[in-house]
DNA sequence: AAACAGGCCTAAA
DNA sequence: TTTAGGCCTGTT
């Protein structure tokens, strides 16, 4: 990969494993839209950007400057995705999985914002899902400047741990409004420190987050692999489950995958959501 | 209209 | 330790 400064871009060439599409929509963030013309724009980490391609190369909006500090981290491009595909490609399924996501990367999320994001995201559809966190952020984000547009930081944890279960009834997130503010609770007062969590293993840092009302297995494993960045937690939600049945026997364990186990899961993910499997 | 959606919690075996 | 039902809300 080579970078360079293209007046209000960073442009980005000999980038392999980008694919804006696949990254943003494989169902992994929430708070990133696509125009018409398939720009994205949206905010990671309390910045705001605007993303695209132009033939091969990725141009995001803002300095080399922010691009080393931010976005080279957040796009985790100092990963060797083709390699990781390589190793993925232990059977037919999974050489069929890791070549039809192939482009998607896992992001390196904001802790905080992967928790409160996956206890929304529980028994709800990716629509309900970003339009509750957009509401959230308008509503308690702070205010960030680009191209003239206004865009809103995700929430810190001491202005949601200071509302009441009745302050976020305009949100209409139902039942997860307590596990909301329980959770900001937790990390405002130090309870719960996601920092330390980091350094932990994927086993100890899952047990200490499903402490949490309304984080079971799978939200728990949602914010490891995509806030904590440990890459070999497992998420199983219903796709995975339906996947798993179809090509591995009962006894199937994610290890098999080795470190990269939460890799696989995505491309496994985003290949059984596309229904092309099917055919 | 009733069931379901990218779970979780609690009560009950 | 495993299973069933209920939960907010919006959609089909």
């Amino acid at each position: 990969m080579r970078y360079r400064q293209r007046k209000g871009e960073v442009e980005l060439s000999d980038v392999r494993d980008f694919d804006l599409v696949r990254i943003f929509e494989c169902g992994q963030c929430f708070r990133w839209n696509s125009d018409e013309y398939g720009v994205y724009s949206g905010v990671a980490l309390g910045y705001a950007a605007k993303i695209r391609r132009e033939n091969d190369s990725i141009f995001i909006s803002g300095s080399v400057a922010d691009f080393e500090s931010i976005w080279r981290d957040y796009f985790d491009l100092d990963r060797d995705y083709e390699e990781i595909r390589k190793m993925l490609c232990i059977d037919e399924y999974m050489c069929a999985a890791v070549n039809f996501g192939a482009g998607l990367r896992i992001l390196r999320q904001e802790k905080w914002e992967a928790l409160c994001s996956f206890i929304i995201s529980q028994c709800n559809n990716i629509p309900r899902i970003k339009k509750i966190i957009d509401a959230l952020c308008r509503a308690f984000g702070e205010e960030i400047y680009l191209g003239g547009e206004t865009y809103y930081a995700f929430p810190k944890p001491e202005i949601l741990a200071e509302q009441s279960i009745n302050d976020l009834s305009f949100l209409r997130c139902g039942y997860r409004a307590a596990y909301i503010i329980e959770a900001a609770k937790a990390v405002h007062s130090g309870i719960l420190d996601l920092n330390r969590l980091a350094e932990l293993n994927v086993s100890d840092s899952l047990n200490a987050l499903k402490a949490l009302k309304g984080v079971g297995d799978k939200v728990a494993n949602c914010i490891v692999l995509f806030g904590l960045s440990k890459l070999d937690a497992f998420p199983v939600d219903v796709w995975m489950k339906k996947t798993i049945a179809e090509h591995y026997d009962k006894d199937f364990d994610p290890k098999i995958f080795g470190s990269y186990a939460g890799i696989a899961q995505q491309y496994m993910f985003y290949y059984a959501r596309s229904g092309f499997n099917k055919h």
